[in-house]
DNA sequence: CACCAATCTACACTTGACGTCAGATTGTGA
DNA sequence: TCACAATCTGACGTCAAGTGTAGATTGGTG
């Protein structure tokens, strides 16, 4: 058995890519681009993945969903994961997160635009709609 | 002079781009998609943009932060821009407006669920620091 | 042990969203 | 009028983000 960290909880590829909706091949992928750094046994040469690997998915997908490139993923995910070491090295990592909550209010105004857009449409449609009834 | 609408402030694809910041290579290549109908100029074969053109290609631009592609724009766009005829299209532009909101909700409330934990991510590395500065 | 499903690597292919380049046509200022 | 800029079409190139396929290996069950 593998028991890399504290437990014994480790899964393969197949298992992962059913509990986050990740196709495998996407996962190879993504580990290609650093993005998941998987316990591999030398073995088999099957890859084990832990939870973190989960929230590690789901974590990319929402920096997705902000905007972000793989790429610029990779280089921002091991913030979230990763305790970094010394005092510069923290003030780092807080430093580029300041950078994501800014660009991350703003996406969020951009699109509270657009809904306030969506909803001057429906409003204009509703009353065209009252006006055609009466 | 071109003065199919009603005003003549027409422009050409170059202006256009200027305007927007969207390259004339990439205007034609939304044509071709149908997300732009600029009036066409029959002698010369050049394109000629009215102000909805400009609006358009805000929209779109607004449209694909929202995560759409352009296929998925294309079969939208004319909403915002045309008024439906008949009370039926007017009910189906309202529900695919509303449909449109609802997605945008959800995207708002995703990217809040980020930003909160962004800014738990500050917080703990705000930790960090305070216990090394001690 | 035998078999089948899961996994591996490596390479090629696809799709969306453009950009580049060439060669022809058109519009315009000196 | 003439030169040069803007525009046109069409074919091809590119980059990101995957997906598909083949052939070999491994793990687990009857």
């Amino acid at each position: 058995m593998v028991k890399l960290k504290k437990s014994q909880d480790l899964m393969k590829i197949g298992e992962l890519a059913r509990r986050t909706g990740v196709s495998h091949r996407t996962i190879h992928y993504y580990e290609r681009l650093e993005l998941l750094h998987p316990h591999e046994r030398e073995g088999s040469g099957y890859r084990y993945f832990d939870e973190e690997a989960e929230k590690r998915l789901h974590k990319i997908a929402a920096l997705k969903q902000l905007g972000l490139s793989l790429d610029e993923i990779a280089s921002v995910i091991d913030l979230y994961f990763e305790d970094p070491t010394g005092i510069s090295g923290k003030l780092r990592v807080l430093q580029i997160l300041r950078t994501q909550l800014a660009e991350t209010d703003a996406r969020i105004a951009q699109l509270r635009g657009l809904r306030a857009d969506i909803e001057a449409n429906v409003a204009r449609i509703e009353d065209l709609i009252r006006q055609a009834e009466k």
